[in-house]
DNA sequence: ACCAACACGTGAACC
DNA sequence: TGGTTCACGTGTTGG
């Protein structure tokens, strides 16, 4: 990376009488290497022309260019993409705070809480609904695909101080719904609200 | 990209009486365009390097191999998260609020439920709960315990158009909470609503 | 002294 | 017939 600029040519001049120019046998050896380093680099040019879509002119410019586009599009994109992520799970934490407020306010009315969420983009993590009738009590999670999941539910669940009696996990699309009913035992007098609570914590 | 190869310096022997190796007041004009053209490469080859992350070398080979590299990287980081944007669409979420919605104008259903205080069983109306995601379609309903429910709203699931991949039965104190998971057949494109309604209807 | 990488000037080809 | 792009050989420099 140095620039000689215009006023080489001078120096060229003065320096004619270097003791050589290039040693007669190294000089083929001289334009064979530059010739491969050329070659390499038309190589690459290609290469990088073909990942770039919609290219119209093959100039090395422009494919310099307009990979430097493309390159910045992508990023931005995964950056988007990221940016999304994050918030999912963000969303997921109000999601249970908002579904809790709904309950308090419902609290006499219905404890039946659904995983409304206002909000455009969180989809998905965990909801999370629990009945009660009696001493039974029917809990319907929405969640994650991922191993050991349904494991960890049953045991938070039994943790509570509920005894399964029935569960079912069916598969939809990138989630799994999980339904569960239990029975109330012995001292079991936790709220629905409780509930969910202990089960959204249990869950992260 | 025209490959003279080797075998040039023989025709830059003959070609010696040529008529005009160059028009002696372009020539130099030439040589500046030339240079101008390096300029403009070397430059945007700095400027490609500048969007590559941790990048060593700041060969020009070797700038162009990573920036290969990135690209495809990008590339390959941007499907997949279009990949799991095409499943877990924003669809589920926007069908949830609008079903509840549908179901609130309705009735305002409130499945039974004991809570100590309160006891709604009531109306004889199924709690109905529709998802999408994709070509998938998860039903949640839950309704009194009678004899044929399951048959008949499996029934009028599969009169839309859907095709029942799943089910689920869990019986809850007097009513049934039925999971199904279907999957879109053909020229399906009912709207949720639509799904809510057809089922509420087929279910009196 | 070698090797690798660079910029330069130059002739050719292609609109 | 200019204008633009390319590949080539060569001189030069830093490690």
């Amino acid at each position: 990376m140095e620039k000689v600029g215009s006023a080489d040519l001078i120096r060229r001049e003065t320096k004619k009488a270097q003791p050589l120019t290039r040693s007669p046998s190294n000089a083929q050896e001289h334009i064979l290497a530059e010739r491969k380093r050329r070659e390499k680099l038309t190589q690459r040019f290609v290469a990088l022309s073909a990942l770039i879509p919609g290219l119209k002119k093959m100039d090395k410019a422009s494919v310099l260019g307009d990979a430097i586009k493309h390159i910045k599009y992508l990023q931005e994109s995964v950056n988007e993409y990221e940016k999304q992520k994050k918030g999912r799970t963000l969303e997921s934490v109000v999601l249970v705070n908002k579904s809790q407020l709904v309950l308090d306010e419902l609290h006499k009315l219905s404890p039946s809480f659904s995983d409304g969420n206002r909000d455009y983009s969180s989809s998905n993590l965990p909801g999370i609904e629990v009945r009660v009738s009696g001493k039974v009590v029917l809990i319907k999670i929405i969640c994650e695909k991922q191993k050991g999941n349904l494991i960890k539910i049953m045991g938070e669940i039994e943790k509570l101080g509920l005894s399964i009696t029935n569960s079912s996990l069916l598969p939809f699309g990138p989630t799994s719904d999980i339904s569960i009913i239990a029975q109330k035992t012995g001292d079991f007098d936790m709220k629905v609200e409780d509930v969910v609570k202990s089960l959204s914590y249990g869950l992260s």
